[in-house]
DNA sequence: ACTTATGGATAGTGGCACTATCCACCTGAG
DNA sequence: CTCAGGTGGATAGTGCCACTATCCATAAGT
């Protein structure tokens, strides 16, 4: 198909897909001619990944960039391919802001070994915690309204659904499921919580 | 306290201060001269919330100014106010995609009566769930892994813990605490799913 | 033949969150 | 009292970023 037919196919328009292509989000179609090239269904499913990683995820074009060729990456093992895409997805939601404080870094290790969770320093949730708890300190706060473990125990339980349901006989596919199923479960569940919160609110008020 | 101050206190450049007075999103300071104004602990604590909803929960400048305004106003029932601020803060994270299809739409529906949620048409969640759904759908994953259950009992859990941990004696300060628990609450979550994942994959692989 | 599409290069746009500069005026240390 | 430096306020500029527009030589479709 040319481009034409991809850009139909995805609703995205052909500049922003040649826009694409050239920030190598997108891989070039297969050479027909010196101005003529062909795509085919892993285009138009490329384009649509991308779109999903950007609305969605609302990463930066870079970021989605460096993702997507992890992604592709063969990796030492499933472990290690798959810890580099998270990583890198978690990673590009961190808008680089200042160094947490030494208290809050602290806090998130205790409740990493209290809990008993195998993370490593690296890991960049662990920054993005600590930021987050100093905000809640500044804010008057220093308890996160006394619901930290509440949202440990859920995502705990989420996280073990998660990776349980990562496992298919597909394994080429599992770094994708990785992607989707960080950045995009990441918006259902928010999504289902302002849902659930209004209709605890209304029956509660 | 001078402008100075207010700036040393927050971390926050003046010139930012400036913008921020401008944008309407913090106060004005007491007016003790024609070109001399005072701040006090308020404004101290309403920049710190700026930069809470800025840096954490990524709301561009126009929504948390809307946001905090609605977060000040009185409102008939605390039922009603409350609705409006988190409302506001979903509504604030659509950057208006298209509109999602009837499909998914009518799915949304059929979860939440599913699973006897009270939700208004209005709660901008519900369209944030559907266009999710939908790219879901695109990529050629259409039970979104498998996992739509598993995200919606757990929403139902911590919302559930999350309205109870609303009341406090302090009515006044409801509404910012469910700005808090809304905007920080949400990133508290993502960034501790993204520990436990790391966890759970490591005894899986 | 001739309208339309294509790949590729280059430049431009619009939005947004700040920053920088200016100015007249005030404050506080010495 | 002096004067360096801060202040409120207005206006303009910056840097980033995700596109979007324009051009061009060439190729495809009718």
């Amino acid at each position: 198909m040319k481009i034409a037919e991809l850009s139909r196919r995805t609703g995205v328009p052909v500049p922003t897909i040649k826009y694409y292509l050239r920030e190598g989000l997108v891989p070039h179609g297969e050479r027909t001619g010196p101005n003529q090239a062909s795509y085919d269904e892993s285009h138009v499913h490329r384009v649509r990944l991308v779109r999903a990683l950007v609305e969605v995820g609302g990463l930066p074009i870079a970021s989605a960039r460096e993702v997507l060729t992890l992604m592709h990456e063969p990796g030492r093992s499933r472990l290690e391919s798959v810890g580099k895409v998270h990583f890198a997805v978690h990673r590009a939601r961190q808008p680089q802001s200042e160094t947490p404080s030494t208290a809050s870094t602290t806090r998130v290790a205790e409740l990493i070994a209290r809990r008993g969770w195998q993370a490593r320093e690296t890991n960049p949730a662990r920054a993005t915690l600590a930021g987050v708890l100093d905000h809640f300190t500044r804010l008057g706060e220093p308890d996160a309204l006394g619901l930290l473990d509440v949202y440990a125990d859920a995502a705990e339980g989420l996280a073990t659904a998660e990776i349980a349901a990562l496992s298919g006989p597909e394994v080429d596919h599992m770094a994708e499921r990785v992607v989707l199923m960080t950045v995009l479960g990441g918006a259902l569940l928010d999504a289902l919580r302002g849902l659930a919160q209004e209709s605890s609110a209304t029956s509660s008020f």
